[in-house]
DNA sequence: TCTGGGGTCCTAGGACCC
DNA sequence: TCTGGGGTCCTAGGACCC
């Protein structure tokens, strides 16, 4: 009868395959792969495609042979179709809980409280029916404790033998001795948060699996690694370090970079393929409602060929007033890019990066308005104001004077509860804004 | 020839994620 | 011959200042 909080995490299977799928069902039981820009990389695939061997990230050209031979179909990718299908599958997600943090174009943690074990699955057995069916998306649920184990049900979901046909995995129904076995079967460098690199290292340290992580002494793994390690350990074995994000602050880098479709030496062509970066990197920054301080040119030559002389140059400019516009922002690219390049080289990649962004200024202007509000016809004004805030700002939070952090809603509940009068409450301080770390 | 200590800011690079 | 793009955070080291 306990009524504890756990994190869920739901992602739709082989994402881009499955949403090319919806519109060509001839795709389905194929080998399908999903490729990047300039058709280089494997970025998605199916089932099929998976058990021939094809790993994420893999070089197109290194497999097509064999990949065609045995009936594979390769697509080139349609981000404006995977984003609609994110958003209309996030959409019914969020029917299954007040708190829902949106974390990539095809993963959403959800906060589930209150149930009991059997209401938790049968949760879970609906919302997977629920998805397939309105949205035509297949989903994994993994559910855990925090976020890290959430990600460690959601994998055993997927791939382990005794949760794959169900699709879903509700860890903290499992007894103690169950769940330290799947633990344990759990390779470290399959842990949300280790890579290649320090599950080698992790490794040599005798700890090879998620168990052995989650028993190692955090201050230990602090000292040897880092704090984001020392987290993750602690994440497996219950303790919340990471908190649910349902409205994220805003980015604070802007990129906008490609790759050319082969070699590039002139100077000319350069200068449009950074031109076209700058512009949209400053649309970019408009959505945001952001202007930036920074704007940093880079080129790259091909790093794969060892026989390539190697040239990656890259400058930062500061721009005097922060900027969002398309002209401003394009001629210091170029200025920044006269600066770095070099003839006798060829690139492979140029891209402009935006930083140390502001937000809107205006919005200051609104909120002091408001200051002291008290009266009934104020709240709609104000609570319009807030919206606006919330908007620019891409979050869904304000810092009050007297009751630190709120949200629209609950500001709303005062309302009601102050009978028509707004509390003094709502003097707000641009300023004072905190980062949301945790609840 | 010997040669302090501490703080801040910035950048580069390394690790990770999808 | 052909190898994506867009993010985050952390750490180390140099410049600079007092």
């Amino acid at each position: 009868m306990r009524s504890e909080r756990h994190f869920v995490l739901v992602d739709g299977n082989n994402f881009y395959v499955s949403c090319e799928r919806l519109f060509r069902p001839a795709l389905r039981h194929r080998p399908v792969v999903v490729l990047s820009n300039n058709d280089g990389c494997c970025v998605a695939r199916s089932n099929e495609a998976k058990a021939m061997g094809i790993q994420m990230g893999t070089p197109y050209f290194q497999i097509r042979k064999a990949f065609e031979k045995a009936g594979g179909i390769a697509l080139s990718s349609n981000y404006t179709l995977y984003a609609d299908l994110s958003t209309r599958m996030m959409s019914v997600i969020g029917q299954y809980s007040d708190r829902q943090e949106i974390y990539s174009i095809d993963e959403s943690f959800l906060e589930w409280e209150g149930f009991r074990h059997f209401d938790t699955e049968r949760m879970a057995i609906d919302l997977r029916r629920k998805v397939e069916r309105w949205v035509g998306i297949p989903v994994g649920v993994g559910i855990g404790e925090t976020k890290t184990l959430a990600k460690l049900a959601n994998r055993l979901a997927k791939k382990h033998p005794d949760f794959k046909a169900q699709g879903y995995c509700n860890l903290p129904g499992l007894d103690p001795a169950e769940r330290q076995r799947y633990l344990e079967e759990t390779p470290i460098g399959e842990v949300w948060g280790i890579g290649r690199r320090w599950s080698q290292k992790l490794e040599t340290l005798g700890i090879r699996n998620a168990r052995d992580l989650s028993q190692a002494d955090p201050s230990r793994i602090r000292s040897t690694f880092n704090v984001i390690l020392e987290r993750t350990a602690l994440e497996l074995r219950g303790v919340l370090c990471l908190a649910l994000e349902e409205s994220p602050p805003p980015r604070q880098q802007i990129i906008a970079s490609r790759s050319f479709g082969g070699l590039v030496t002139d100077l000319e062509s350069l200068r449009q393929s950074i031109s076209t970066h700058a512009a949209r990197a400053a649309e970019k920054l408009r959505e945001d409602g952001s202007r930036a301080h920074l704007l940093t040119v880079f080129l790259h030559t091909p790093p794969f060929n060892p026989k390539e002389p190697q040239y990656h140059p890259q400058v930062t400019l500061r721009l005097k007033t922060p900027s969002r516009d398309t002209l401003t922002l394009t001629q210091a690219a170029l200025r920044g890019l006269e600066a770095i390049y070099r003839e006798g080289f060829r690139y492979q990649k140029a891209g402009v990066m935006l930083g140390e962004m502001t937000r809107e200024e205006r919005i200051q202007t609104d909120l002091f308005e408001f200051e002291g509000a008290a009266s009934r016809g104020e709240r709609d004004r104000l609570l319009a104001t807030m919206d606006r805030i919330n908007q620019a700002m891409g979050r869904n939070t304000l810092w009050t004077a007297s009751q630190g952090l709120t949200t629209k809603e609950q500001a709303q509940g005062n309302w009601r509860m102050n009978r028509g009068n707004l509390s003094p409450a709502y003097t707000t301080r641009w300023n004072e804004i905190p980062k949301v770390v945790a609840r």
